[in-house]
DNA sequence: AATGTGACATACC
DNA sequence: TGGTATGCCACAT
């Protein structure tokens, strides 16, 4: 077997096949990625997506309560909310409504 | 090698 | 309801 790639890699994979209009958490990606416990390190990679230049559709990925906990790393704090906004899901408070409804996870919608 | 960090998750008060 | 504490683990310095 070759060795992992940066577990970073793995995360802005499965980042980038989130659907649009759907989002999921921190803990379900790392969870899909064998890492169930290491769901700050994927809160942590996106923090490096910036400098990815591939786009990852950071603001797809929320925490476990729906909260755009991670808005702020965005250029602006409004941007995450407007992108989601905009593939039709709808954000009150910092906080995605209907969350489950427009849940998104990895380990079933990609079929392990 | 050791220490610090973090866009989490969970538990506790 | 919200602050604090702890576990967790990959990465940076």
């Amino acid at each position: 077997m070759e060795k992992h790639e940066d577990f970073f890699q793995d995360v802005f994979a499965v980042v980038r096949l989130i659907p649009k209009g759907r989002v999921t958490n921190y803990g379900a990606i790392a969870k899909y990625l064998g890492a169930a416990r290491s769901s700050r390190m994927v809160g942590w990679a996106m923090n490096a997506a910036h400098s990815q230049k591939k786009k990852v559709p950071a603001h797809r990925v929320v925490n476990r309560n729906g909260m755009l906990t991670g808005k702020h790393h965005f250029s602006t704090p409004y941007e995450m909310q407007e992108l989601l906004e905009k593939e039709g899901i709808e954000v009150k408070n910092d906080k995605i409504v209907d969350f489950q409804k427009h849940f998104w996870e990895p380990m079933i919608e990609l079929a392990i």
